[in-house]
DNA sequence: GCCGTTTTCGGCCCGACTGTTTTCAGTCG
């Protein structure tokens, strides 16, 4: 897949031009690789099957853009972006990664400090280089130095959302591979945790013989995508990949299939406390199988690793060893909800606010995706930039969801439009739009977009506030992280819960790749408490659905049942769950 | 550089916040 790549090509080009003062082009770049990152279709293959028209025809690409992807295509490289690139000489993905340096600011450090990578940046900063340029002071140098130690614990370890696909494509190009019998995600990867080091497979042959061993090692290390070979062995090899990624690919006896499963699943935490727990036994636990004296036990499932070990299967979501062998020894693993489990989306931007889609096409999108309703919840008026929809607006939007809704019914019904919003909660705490145009709505979803720098204490009363508020049902993304960027900001979510618990406001699962917001562990204490949450994408494009699996996937590891999310509902016990007034 | 119910040119990308400033530049959502 190009895609990923050409999009990142391009952010930087719009990076380049920002720091000239160039206007309006960074925006178009800047869509323009959003949209490609979020196309399902490579886009050689878009080439390949209609030229440039094709590429015109993806949103967001005119015949500039179109020109210079079919240059990458056909050259490996954009002549426009290596010149940008040679007249400032900085890496700026990556200095603009850390939080509070734009490019024209990369641009200064460059040229006051010949700063081009992080590493540049670090030094200077730490020997107060920086601190005296025209702009910056003892804070911003500091604001640096905090960014760079934020920068180097996501360093090297990729977005869920971003690897699975990418897996999934190397599992499916190793499956045509006749030699091979089976394929299957290992690590965290398979235990889907929110980011990922590097992708893990194990693969059994359909016929056992070292040829054949050396024929998929043969196939793997000379795949498309391939920048680097780290190791190629009998019955291991190891890449890189375009786009940063590594990936393993370890061959496994079908004997011990099951034991080498759970081993490379990891977590190592809960291996040592099934190792443990197995050693209390008098067997032995490790890749080659489960054992007892010198006899195989269990291997070749690992169903029957667990069984013989006296437990039930455990998810992999769940094998962080924090309580989950306890819980499978005494047969009360919680039933977590399945990948299948939601009905609807609740939070579908649609064009309204400047979603890429109309509220119809979402509509098909998640009839499609098998849901039965479709709750839009486009921004509101404080949100400017992502057009937010004032009270007349919101009032003209809803007539339309009533004739769509009118439309559905004459087609036999059994779909339903829920008219939401996504309205911003405001520093004291307030809504940003009248309580009047609230109330029409079938519910109203309300997150933080601005002022996030406030102390814990305000922070936290300034959510609760809007929890309170009786118009508000959801509260999203409510910690407002956004993984490899930025921390959350500080709230006690102790106190959060309580109120969401005692107004019966739900707090949502934001499945949207970088956010996956709540996480497994404040998921995890919801429920405890008895919140209720929603699972949802922030979809402003209908692919965008499909994100759905991420956040599900952060519920199961958050311990969720079906009845702690309330998407899991028809839309018609939905409605009658959330906040009444 | 893209786009078109303002259609082949002329709009588009606003407003709050922060840190550094005494009136503003840069960043961010």
């Amino acid at each position: 897949m190009v895609n990923h790549e050409l999009a990142r090509i391009f952010n930087e080009v719009a990076g380049f031009l920002d720091a000239r003062r160039v206007a309006f082009k960074p925006f178009a770049y800047r869509r323009a690789a959003m949209v490609l990152d979020g196309l399902d279709e490579d886009a050689a293959e878009i080439y390949s099957r209609g030229g440039l028209k094709a590429l015109e025809d993806i949103p967001g690409v005119g015949q500039s853009i179109a020109e210079k992807i079919e240059e990458y295509l056909k050259k490996g490289k954009i002549d426009y972006y290596e010149k940008l690139k040679r007249q400032l000489p900085v890496d700026l993905g990556e200095i603009t990664s850390i939080q509070g340096l734009g490019p024209r600011r990369a641009k200064l450090l460059y040229r006051e400090l010949g700063i081009r990578t992080i590493e540049d940046l670090e030094k200077k900063a730490r020997a107060h280089k920086i601190a005296g340029l025209p702009g910056f002071g003892e804070k911003s140098e500091s604001a640096i130095l905090s960014g760079i130690e934020f920068h180097k614990h996501s360093v090297g370890r990729s977005l869920l959302g971003e690897m699975l696909p990418y897996a999934e494509e190397l599992v499916a190009r190793l499956k045509e591979l006749s030699e091979i019998e089976r394929v299957d995600i290992a690590g965290s990867l398979r235990r889907r945790k929110e980011t990922i080091g590097d992708i893990d497979l194990l693969a059994t042959l359909a016929d056992g013989g070292g040829l054949a061993a050396k024929r998929v090692m043969d196939y793997f290390t000379s795949m498309p995508g391939v920048r680097k070979i780290w190791g190629k062995g009998d019955t291991k090899s190891s890449v890189a990949l375009e786009g940063g990624f590594n990936a393993d690919i370890r061959v496994l006896p079908q004997k011990t299939y099951g034991a080498a499963l759970q081993y490379f699943t990891g977590s190592k935490e809960h291996n040592i406390a099934l190792r443990r727990m197995a050693q209390e036994k008098n067997l032995k636990l490790s890749e080659y199988g489960l054992f007892a004296g010198k006899e195989l036990v269990a291997g070749e499932t690992e169903e029957g690793v667990y069984k013989y070990l006296g437990m039930q299967w455990i998810p992999p979501e769940l094998r962080e060893d924090s309580g989950e062998i306890a819980a499978a020894l005494a047969g009360k693993l919680p039933r977590i909800i399945g990948y299948d489990g939601l009905r609807g989306d609740l939070h579908c931007h649609s064009d309204w606010d400047g979603g890429e889609n109309s509220i119809i096409d979402i509509v098909r999108a998640a009839q499609k995706n098998g849901y039965s309703y479709a709750g839009i919840a486009d921004h509101t008026k404080f949100l400017r930039i992502e057009n937010g929809l004032d009270e007349a607006a919101l009032q003209k939007r809803n007539v339309e969801i009533d004739k769509i809704n009118d439309l559905l019914e004459k087609e036999g019904g059994g779909f339903l439009v829920l008219k939401g919003c996504e309205a911003n909660i405001m520093p004291d705490g307030s809504i940003d739009i009248d309580d009047a145009a609230l109330a029409k709505l079938d519910y109203v979803i309300a997150g933080v977009h601005s002022s996030m720098k406030m102390d814990k204490e305000k922070m936290t009363r300034r959510i609760i506030t809007a929890i309170e508020n009786k118009n508000v049902d959801i509260i999203s993304h409510p910690t407002g992280r956004l993984l490899k960027r930025r921390d959350g900001y500080e709230i006690d979510f102790e106190a959060v819960c309580a109120a969401a618990a005692r107004t019966g406001t739900a707090l949502e699962v934001n499945s949207y790749p970088d956010r996956l917001d709540l996480d497994d562990q404040h998921i995890r204490y919801a429920r405890s408490k008895g919140v209720k949450m929603v699972i949802d994408t922030d979809a402003h494009d209908i692919r965008h659905l499909k994100f759905a699996r991420y956040g599900i996937a952060q519920a199961r590891r958050g311990w969720a049942e079906p009845e702690d999310i309330l998407n899991t509902l028809p839309a018609k016990e939905l409605l009658g769950k959330l906040k009444k007034y």
